[in-house]
DNA sequence: TTGAAAGCGCTAACAA
DNA sequence: TTGTTAGCGCTTTCAA
């Protein structure tokens, strides 16, 4: 491997002036750059960046927890911060946490010893005490998709309740009155929050919740499908649903049809998230838009500031959803 | 920042006994290994991977290159290979090529600098020279979906000409007789080669391949729309449509809706990959598979292998594709 | 504008 | 079974 020190004696120069004009610190006389580059490619130099980071304790390079690679969801979000973090030239470290406790420590503690400069978390098993604990300690860090009093400034998340109410609030106003709801896993936060604010909406309009028009999945497409088995072979009557998120409803929208019903004629059907295939979808359809994209730029774009002190920038630290009416839900 | 020295200190041993502690390496006596790990934890000692990295010369980490973190497509390449890995102890390092040459090299430069030691490369715009070059140096590395001659070895890729052979043959098969093909990016080689694949199967059923029915798109769901709205205002007459990819295959249907056709009454669609999506569409999409995950799982096992002598795992260096027929395609 | 030299925190011979 | 010690390749004072 050729190192700084063979480029220098090359060059006829020290191995600190290589070590400038590798880092465009200092001013280096135009002619000992001149000479140092040429050095460097004669010898095919490539800059070592584990010791530059062992000796200048920084690593330009910023750990992205998401809970898995792949899913249109992770995937809009990964890509904005990437967008963003590359333009400002950092890199990125991207790891999967599978929404469990132990994996997730575990892959912070392997960002944390490769010595990340930042990390941004999308974490779901992890406790608010641990990330508290962790935000408490010298890496910057930002927390997304969950919302945490004691470390607020430093998370950014979507307003689920209000998102969930807006979805059942927009089944109110066509009309309905027998809603169900496919709830994404209850023991996320998200699900949760989503399902709470059906229920808000639901008591908001007089209507009484019934639990018998409440099933729970979790969040994939075919638990969709088996909440509306569920629901149909229990004989409950109901003229909309609303679902956890995307997946789920697309998984809803199939059984149906399976069952012999039509969407919307005969069932009206909101998912939430929007993601990309949403609108792909026959009849399209129609959702709470989830703002990933964004979050994801936001995030890396305060990051950069918090570990590199960029331009000032701001974590809005919690978003409005937004409806987006398609093609799945009409008036009853 | 607690260091090595540290914790030999406060456990009254050698630095060394510490290292090897952490390492699990030579035979500890369990009293002494003890007696570290309690200053271990008092201190809240936390290993420095990066000092471990110049020192060893092995960082554990392998670099991939995709061209986008988002898409259902990487998205399951990358899950795929995250997995492998992770049961290994290694990590992962995600970077985004974005279909540009530059971009493409300067990801590459970035993970060599951080010193990966292998690579897994999904890039598109980069040349085959520059991929035989680095193959030739001390990097392990293997390149997916993509087959190079002098570095076969290394390469693993489907049969695109074959499968769109496949698309197309099934077509035929269904008594078509006037197909249509809306081709992916034909500056990319999966493009091309499905096309190519596509005039096969029309030459070998004695159709002269034409190329009026023929509209360029760029493998997202828009372009589909667009090569669809571009053959219907040319008027030209079809009963089938083969696709670049299932995207496109998505907004051909979308358009295809929209101006008044029926699928696969009217007009039998068929696109390519078998992306996660394909089968929430209705009716469901027919479409020939790539095994897309199984390919990120199969580079990280040989990846394994070749890195760190893990137990003998072979690449399959020309993976045959497979049809899948779902419900947007039917007989005349 | 440049050079000398002391680390950064760890691993890995080699010795004991 | 454990300790000593010389680096790994780079950055960064400090001095010139």
């Amino acid at each position: 491997m050729v190192t700084i020190k063979q480029v220098s004696e090359r060059a006829g120069v020290s191995s600190a002036t290589v070590s400038r004009v590798i880092n465009n610190t200092d001013t280096v006389k135009e002619k000992t750059r001149k000479l140092v580059l040429n050095a460097m490619a004669e010898l095919g130099y490539r800059h070592n960046t584990i010791a530059a980071s062992l000796a200048s304790n920084k690593t330009n390079t910023i750990g992205l927890v998401v809970p898995e690679l792949h899913g249109s969801f992770f995937g809009a979000m990964m890509s904005g911060s990437e967008q963003v973090l590359r333009k400002a030239n950092k890199h990125m470290f991207v790891v999967a946490g599978h929404s469990d406790d132990a994996m997730e420590r575990q892959e912070i503690d392997a960002l944390l010893s490769r010595r990340c400069d930042a990390l941004i978390l999308h974490v779901e098993a992890i406790s608010n005490e641990y990330l508290i604990k962790l935000a408490s300690q010298n890496v910057p860090l930002v927390v997304v998709n969950r919302y945490i009093e004691e470390i607020s400034e430093q998370c950014t998340s979507l307003d689920n309740v209000r998102g969930g109410y807006m979805a059942t609030r927009h089944l109110l106003d066509l009309g309905h009155t027998h809603i169900a709801y496919a709830a994404g896993a209850l023991f996320k936060a998200d699900g949760v929050h989503r399902l709470q604010g059906h229920k808000q909406a639901l008591h908001d309009a007089g209507i009484e919740a019934d639990d018998q028009l409440i099933e729970e999945g979790d969040f994939q497409a075919h638990s969709g499908e088996a909440c509306i088995d569920r629901l149909l072979d229990r004989q409950q009557q109901f003229t909309a649903i609303a679902c956890g998120n995307d997946e789920m409803a697309t998984g809803a929208i199939n059984a149906l049809r399976r069952r012999g019903l039509r969407v919307p004629e005969d069932v009206s059907v909101i998912g939430y998230d929007n993601i990309d295939y949403a609108s792909y979808l026959t009849p399209k359809l129609t959702t709470i838009d989830y703002p990933v994209r964004e979050i994801g730029e936001m995030a890396a774009r305060w990051i950069l500031n918090q570990a590199y002190g960029d331009a000032r920038q701001s974590l809005t630290h919690i978003l409005t959803p937004e409806l987006i009416v398609r093609g799945t839900t009409r008036a009853i």
